[in-house]
DNA sequence: GTCTGTCATATTGTCGACAATCGACAATAT
DNA sequence: ATATTGTCGATTGTCGACAATATGACAGAC
């Protein structure tokens, strides 16, 4: 059996994206909420969202559905869908169960940090600096995220990886929101440094305490921010670009 | 302002559920696919399932797609929807999640554990014992996700509640699999007695290691068992009855 | 003046039919 | 005989229309 195109082997032959039309539209619309184009709190109607996609509703019922698994939305029956807009309970939650997870997820990783590990890390934090100089908000928010997913893709957990998905979404609604209200926001550019540090060295227990102090600076921001802004964007309008 | 009836202060006056046809489908087809009616790798056609709930194939679409984001069933475009298998490597995955989780949720409660919460922990462990000894596998395993779940629902995090959530049907999935296969299981008579001694305790140190422990042993069983079984269950057939 | 009952309208929930795609089998060429 | 290709039935994806429900405004009674 001599190499055929079937091997897979030439560049660019590999399994494409069955794409349904479902996929697409959840997709579309969570980028559009979680960049923020769509204000929190904001309904969303299902015919005018057809009609934007030029869709049916059906397809586009699935997808909203999706979302509301992904806390991105919420529904009530036979009323409406509005996106989700966090109370400063929901993001302490978020916190909490992110230590907890990321804590766990590098005591399932720690064994195995290969060269390869560190190298990828290193340089999406490399991306992350640069993405901060740059002034690009929305790019150091996914920078930050990806910097951090690293150790959560390592593990091979999947259901693991499966919640930090879930994190992560309900983490940039928050950014998003926050950025809508209180300008820019961007990580600091210094803030990852013993971060990184301490995943790249042996002392797990440093570590620990590094990601537990981490994740307090983070939601002590978001305290002070929301306990300024009141809960003024519950309920607020907002449209599509 | 007096008090009335809109405040709802009466017993039993509060808001009541309104039930979509969406969500009484994904709550029979869930406790169809708990109890074992429908076996693990079984493909499920969307036809033959609105046939038989009598409904159209939208809102059983619908309830489909809420079941695969739980975990219960897998999807392939255009070709069909299975009930989930899990492989020894998801057990593995669920256990040790679940570990993490669960300390994290004695944490959580730890402090704030009141003569109420005491009590209805060792209700819940009454009522395990009972169906133990009743011989109900299948109760016997409700109560013990119930014994389990209390930790969860005392902490009022709603995000390791819902995790939880995802977790216990995962969990029931694997038992009801492992019930139909291996025919009876039921949790031994003590082997939550350390557990619930430890939960009312105050070593919190001591707690932690029972957790670990438990799920160990837990997870111990399931290898011996899947390593025993091979992977004969999946692409077998079933059928609803 | 406040409350209650009614109605109009907009939006969601549900249904049945059509189109796109997949998996398997048969036909065919080498 | 084997591998490739064309075809067919079955199943899923998508659509447009209809029914059920919630929301708000308005008229009428106490």
């Amino acid at each position: 059996m001599d190499a055929s195109i079937a091997d897979g082997r030439a560049a660019g032959i590999g399994r494409l994206a069955k794409s349904t039309l479902r996929e697409r539209i959840a997709e579309r619309l969570r980028a559009a909420i979680l960049a923020g184009d769509i204000a929190p709190g904001s309904s969303l109607t299902e015919t005018a969202l057809s009609a934007r996609f030029d869709v049916s509703r059906g397809p586009l019922r699935e997808a909203l559905r999706q979302l509301v698994d992904e806390g991105l939305l919420v529904t009530v029956p036979y009323t409406g869908t509005h996106v989700a807009s966090l109370s400063v309970e929901d993001v302490r939650e978020i916190f909490s169960l992110r230590t907890t997870l990321e804590i766990f997820a590098f005591d399932q990783v720690w064994d195995r940090r290969d060269d390869d590990f560190r190298a990828e890390l290193l340089r999406r934090n490399r991306v992350l600096i640069a993405t901060i100089d740059a002034g690009d908000d929305r790019a150091s928010i996914s920078a930050e995220l990806a910097v951090h997913g690293l150790v959560y893709e390592a593990g091979g957990h999947k259901l693991l990886q499966h919640a930090w998905q879930g994190l992560c979404g309900r983490l940039q609604l928050y950014w998003a929101a926050h950025h809508r209200a209180h300008g820019r926001r961007g990580p600091r550019r210094d803030s990852h440094d013993s971060y990184i540090a301490a995943a790249l060295g042996d002392d797990l227990a440093a570590l620990r305490s590094e990601i537990t102090d981490h994740m307090r600076r983070g939601v002590e921001v978001t305290e002070r921010f929301l306990r300024d802004a009141g809960l003024a964007n519950v309920g607020k309008k907002g449209d599509m670009t």
